[in-house]
DNA sequence: TAGATTGTTAATCGATTAACAATC
DNA sequence: TAGATTGTTAATCGATTAACAATC
């Protein structure tokens, strides 16, 4: 069933996207065109239509898009209407944070365990799951069928427990770790690398400044 | 001293060159070719050159790149050589992993403060820092020389407390909050849309998925 | 039907890669 | 000097935007 591949700069779009038909939907807007969804999130109508016609025809001419049924069909994408299950290794600031912060069940992600090596931490319960010690994760995958491992461990140690992951039989990593990961053809990493991103912004603010001289 | 306008793709790889330069660095390595570069990072050599040369000449032919310059000259592209002062508007799960996780004066970010309007938790120390009731923090701003505000309060509040926050004389916003920011022309922001980071991995989780058939 | 707006093709723009002269 | 490797120009590739015929 092969799609034709899609670049990733569209899909980097379709959460946004998904966010925007989500808004107007619970304000009850029941139709949309491509030129008013424009306005609204600062993109050109024609980068809309051709992103979505990546997917299929969801609009019709002369009408526009149907906002509730648009929306189902992004989430569909975007695999929302399946349901994921999830761990998080590392239960240190960052892992309790997103344990407790996302709201992962929301959209479909099911946190169903949580791991550390730190005896200290290992039983107590965050948002209700029991942090289990770091030796139990393999076992636990299979017994669970977990798809996604969330990596909130120093980079130190997140090459050597990705591919624990990896031999494990985990679909995707969604990585906090400080490090690039090799993983085996087949599975899937998003990294979330927090301090590139601040360089980022420390670097628009150097060259506004450096701009107004 | 308008310098050329650099593209966005650019800027976005800068810290992951930064990165492996700091590593290299730290093995001692002293000097390294775009080629050599090129086999670690998974980039072409080409590239590497290409984004390098918009900031200046930092190599010599025949001989490659000095590794400590280079990892200095991209520190100070990035800002890193600035101290920035920051602080962080809500004291909930993720402001808190924030102010504990983030190293941030390693990079020169120096976090000076942290608001939150709970009654329960402001007093409280966070980091050796006292959770502030957020109408001290237009004023705070001012008197600390303010540079960044970490926004990790709910959507809802995101965006009137942008508008105070621009109106304080913030010069950057590193948004976590789910909306997108309007701010007035010379403000930087720079999104962490979490959420949409895990969408994109849950759809590349179902495209392998439907590639396998 | 006429008007509106999509789906889609063509034109443009920008980013990446290739090639090679310059030079250490 | 000869060899290596950059800096930079040219070629290619891909993504965005414009235009418009199809169609609701």
């Amino acid at each position: 069933m092969a799609e034709r591949e899609i670049s990733q700069a569209v899909i980097g779009r379709l959460p946004r996207y998904f966010r925007y038909l989500g808004e107007l939907k619970d304000r009850g807007v029941e139709r949309i065109s491509s030129q008013e969804l424009s306005g609204m999130m600062h993109v050109t109508a024609s980068q809309i239509r051709q992103d979505l016609n990546h997917f299929g025809g969801f609009g019709q001419q002369g009408y526009g898009y149907n906002v509730e049924y648009l929306y189902q069909e992004i989430g569909r994408i975007l695999g929302l209407d399946k349901t994921h299950h999830l761990i998080i290794i590392g239960a240190g600031h960052l892992g309790q944070a997103l344990a407790n912060y996302m709201n992962f069940q929301r959209r479909g992600f099911i946190f169903t365990g949580i791991f550390d090596i730190n005896p200290a931490i290992i039983g107590r319960r965050i948002r209700g799951i029991e942090v289990r010690p770091m030796e139990e994760m393999t076992a636990f995958i299979r017994q669970n069928n977990v798809d996604i491992a969330v990596l909130t461990i120093p980079k130190s140690e997140a090459v050597s427990v990705a591919k624990k992951l990896t031999d494990g039989g985990i679909k995707a990593i969604w990585n906090f770790a400080h490090v690039d990961l090799d993983v085996p053809e087949g599975v899937q990493v998003e990294n979330v690398h927090l301090s590139d991103s601040l360089m980022r912004l420390s670097y628009m603010i150097g060259r506004y400044e450096s701009q107004k001289e």
